[in-house]
DNA sequence: AGACTTACGTA
DNA sequence: CGTACGTAAGTCTA
């Protein structure tokens, strides 16, 4: 590479390589908690370390533009005119960056006037004349013409940033066919649209090497241009002076005034304090450690570098108990499980780790330490938490959960594995089984412990305080909720599922037979393509709103069709629709009836970005409710042999009751104080009556827009909804702010707060990062702008259910009622017998007590025997 | 076989 | 041009 006995100076053009990575790297993929965009900061230092190593200059500078006043501009006012605006991700990243440099004591450049490739040209040559091998490193191609024999340029291929090529006078001469101090010249007649200085038309490299071989230099060529032929020779007639201008501007000046001395770049250790601080805002784990074994010199961390796990002992079940005895601190556990039984487990200190195979000894020895209040750190504990509930273990004192800690941190980007997490927040490497081995061979129960006991903690470390309580105060203990509900699971009748899903198989049967008669002919009614064969090409009916391959089919627009048209086939098809999908409903639900005759769903405690739960395999958080005949889907989800009765609990309105606390709107906190009919209230203020006069049409407007409201419905969708005018819908805003103003004022102000801020955040904390509010890109910036709204509402909720949830759960300790279910804002409760009114007593308190709001949280209680008969 | 698209169920 | 999800079927691509 670079002879060893002589010093190597390498410059850097900052600017240009931090843009070229901000585009070779998803943008999406690198933003930290606060929101701020990284991907052009990780791209360049890792490039920037990469170089470090491989040519392990001696002396290291890195040069930056200050601005856009250049002499270049003052003498060509169009210079770099017409480029499209720097993208705002991007903006913000080169103060971090250069604060990551100087944390890294590497020198940063910069002087008013000038650009990076100037102070380049000039540390290149003064590195020259003084003996040094010179490195420039910099994406524009201005640069070329700073190789000779002693400095070499690496410019970034297009493959990306990391893949550097190299040009010393050879390369350039075999890429460019000029030597390198001729490269300007060829740039003067081809011009250079990144610039802005357009060059002589239909002149390219080609012909540019052609003229300057034949002339020997540019002075010649412009003097000789009169004896070329054609419209090139014409053209270049034409722009003799753009050529003159373009080469004035293009000679990068090798004498500007850097005020520093070459002995200064001499490369030293990075202030280790001030790159962990720089790094861990910027949650570059791999990164902080590449800088540390690159340039951290003294004062490593004790411990950082022996990343080495401890080797893993292999313990028997009598040694068991004392180890976890003798342990201090939190203790790292993995269960390892098959088929939803354990089958190794393995526990870990930061400085010891025992494993073993699962025994019903190994059960019983483990059994008080589990349900101890020593504390355990786990990665996913959910199924390992049900897997020991299943073997007998029952566990207390959950201190952390390195997944959930990675979620709670990054809702948006949430960390599959562990050896993700490890990764990120450790910057070292899980160790990978060999897929292809029958028997793992990658890292044991026990090394696994140790990587979750550390990767928890360097979670929870980047956790700002808010955070840090939503993990322990409200996901940990609903964490232990769900694993119980999840075991519990809910009794499905298969005998009322299949008799729904026969009958509703000959009902979507007989439709399709009526609907192909209508149109002669069979169709697949559940392909959208084939439907729009027939309706816009052989019906001929009026085409619908696009999608991106076609015109839609959905519903809404059917329905719209057929008002319009009245064509017969349109309402078959949605009644054939409506029953095949209620049919899928419950075929799917049958199939996943357990030999327990229950359904066990799988609650994703990190599958939204909001807070909310999820629900998988099965789905029970959009079983049908609206028509009477879904209903009847609900009829099939039973109370359970040995209990009395299912007890549904739902709030009312929570979403729009937060709305009101957040606002403070005295409206709408004096409507729900009044408790009454909300919409009714609401109705009566907007259109200005006696609440006894709103009509049900009033209602059910006011209805739609205080819903509309939490999700940022504009206008527009409002009319659309309720099929009025988009002029009636405005009005119907109007009025509602008028009298509700303040709600109004609170969403305004909720966004734009994001917007300073990066990231929304609930009442209790939890935080949602919205890089996007601040994009150029109006789609981009206004769909963040509508979620981000959402956000803290939905978000609050989910805390307030959760928070709700978790109390309950603990309160039915020592009763046999148990949790099944929660839908968002609806829990159900399989009651045992005699436990009633203990139960419904615990579930009203809890639910109404998990808040305290400026107005009161409403929440009403069924009972039945089944879930449809307990909702109402 | 796996990715994408469309459609649709819930809060 | 209404937020947050998961599932299934059809269709296209490898």
């Amino acid at each position: 590479m670079t002879d060893p006995t002589k010093p190597t100076l390498l410059i850097v053009d900052g600017h240009s390589l931090a843009f070229r990575a901000f585009f070779a790297l998803p943008v999406d993929s690198f933003v930290n908690a606060e929101g701020q965009h990284t991907n052009g900061i990780h791209g360049f230092l890792s490039m920037f370390l990469g170089l470090l190593r491989d040519q392990a200059p001696t002396h290291v500078a890195v040069a930056f533009d200050v601005s856009d006043n250049t002499f270049r501009k003052q003498e060509y006012p169009e210079y770099k005119e017409g480029r499209n605006e720097t993208p705002s991700e991007f903006k913000g990243q080169i103060p971090l960056l250069k604060q990551a440099l100087e944390a890294m004591n590497v020198t940063v450049l910069e002087k008013d006037g000038f650009e990076a490739d100037d102070i380049l040209a000039t540390l290149a040559r003064r590195g020259s004349e003084a003996g040094y091998d010179v490195l420039v490193c910099s994406g524009d191609r201005d640069a070329i013409q700073l190789v000779n024999d002693r400095v070499t340029l690496l410019y970034p291929s297009v493959q990306g940033v990391s893949k550097l090529k190299r040009y010393d006078p050879d390369a350039v001469m075999e890429r460019y066919g000029v030597p390198p101090h001729q490269y300007p010249d060829i740039a003067a007649l081809v011009g250079e649209k990144a610039d802005n200085l357009p060059g002589v038309p239909k002149v390219g490299e080609k012909t540019a090497v052609k003229w300057l071989a034949q002339f020997g230099s540019l002075d010649e060529v412009l003097a000789g241009a009169e004896s070329i032929k054609g419209v090139v020779g014409q053209n270049l007639r034409d722009h003799l002076d753009d050529v003159r201008r373009n080469r004035k501007l293009n000679r990068l000046l090798d004498d500007i005034d850097v005020p520093v001395e070459l002995d200064d770049l001499e490369l030293g250790t990075a202030d280790e304090k001030a790159v962990r601080d720089l790094f861990s805002q910027l949650e570059f784990r791999t990164l902080l450690k590449r800088v540390l074994d690159q340039m951290g010199g003294v004062g490593e961390e004790p411990g950082e570098s022996a990343v080495q796990a401890p080797a893993p002992q292999t313990i028997t079940p009598a040694e068991l108990a004392g180890w976890l005895g003798a342990a201090e601190g939190t203790v790292g556990v993995t269960v390892l499980i098959h088929d939803g039984w354990p089958t190794d487990i393995g526990f870990a200190t930061t400085s010891a780790i025992v494993e073993a195979g699962w025994t019903d000894d190994m059960a019983a020895a483990l059994r008080d330490w589990f349900a101890s209040d020593a504390p355990k750190a786990f990665c996913d504990a959910k199924p390992q938490i049900k897997a020991l509930a299943r073997a007998g273990v029952r566990v207390e004192a959950l201190a952390s959960d390195a997944l959930i800690a990675g979620w709670v941190a990054r809702p948006a980007f949430p960390d599959k594995t562990l050896a993700h997490l490890v990764d990120r927040y450790l910057g070292e490497k899980l160790p990978e089984g060999d897929p292809d081995q029958l028997i793992a061979t990658g890292a044991s129960a026990g090394e696994l412990s140790w990587y979750t006991l550390r990767a928890a903690d360097a979670v929870f470390d980047t956790l700002p305080e808010t955070a840090r309580a939503v993990l322990v105060d409200i996901e940990l203990p609903t964490l232990v909720a769900l694993a119980d509900m999840e075991l519990a699971g809910v009794t499905v009748s298969h005998e009322k599922l299949s008799a729904l899903s026969q009958s509703l198989g000959e009902k979507a049967a007989q439709i399709a037979g009526e609907a192909y008669a209508e149109i002669g002919h069979e169709v697949n009614l559940g392909s959208p393509k084939q439907l729009q064969q027939v309706l816009f090409e052989e019906l001929e009916l009026p085409r619908t709103r696009k999608t991106k391959t076609g015109y839609t089919t959905d519903a809404a627009a059917l329905s719209d069709l057929q008002q319009k048209t009245g064509h017969p086939f349109l309402g078959q098809l949605l009644a054939h629709r409506e029953a095949t999908k209620l049919k899928q409903i419950v075929d799917g639900l049958d199939l996943a009836i357990a030999s327990d005759g229950r359904v066990h769903t799988t609650y994703l405690q990190t599958g939204s970005q909001t807070g909310r739960l999820s629900s998988t395999d099965p789905n029970l958080q959009n079983i049908p409710v609206r028509t009477e005949e879904s209903r009847h889907i609900r009829a099939a989800f039973e109370v359970g042999d040995g209990f009395e009765t299912l007890l549904t609990a739902d709030y009312s309105q929570i979403e729009m009751r937060i709305m009101a606390h957040l606002s403070g709107d005295a409206g709408l906190v004096e409507a729900f104080n009044a408790g009454e009919d909300l919409h009714r209230y609401v109705g009566a203020q907007v259109f200005g009556v006696d609440a006894a006069e709103v009509t049900s049409e009033m209602r059910s407007k006011v209805k739609a827009m205080s819903y509309g409201l939490v999700y940022g419905l504009s206008a527009f969708g409002l009319a659309k909804q309720l099929g009025i005018e988009q002029k009636e819908a405005k009005q119907l805003m109007l009025g509602y702010f008028e009298r509700f103003g303040a709600v109004r004022d609170y969403l305004r102000a909720s966004v734009e707060r994001a917007r300073e801020d990066g990231y929304t955040e609930t009442i209790f904390g939890r935080r949602r990062p919205f890089p996007d509010l601040t994009s150029p890109n109006r789609v981009l910036r206004e769909n963040a702008e509508r979620a981000a709204l959402n956000a803290p509402i939905q978000g609050s909720a989910a805390d307030i259910m959760k928070i709700a949830l978790f109390r309950i759960h603990q309160d039915l300790r020592g009763l046999e009622s148990r949790l099944l279910l929660q839908i968002h804002d609806e829990v159900v409760v399989e009651v045992a017998p005699g436990e009633w009114d203990e139960v419904e007593q615990i579930v009203r308190a809890r639910m109404a007590g998990a808040a305290e709001l400026s107005v009161p949280l409403s929440v009403q209680v069924g009972h039945g025997s089944d879930w449809n008969a307990a909702a109402h």
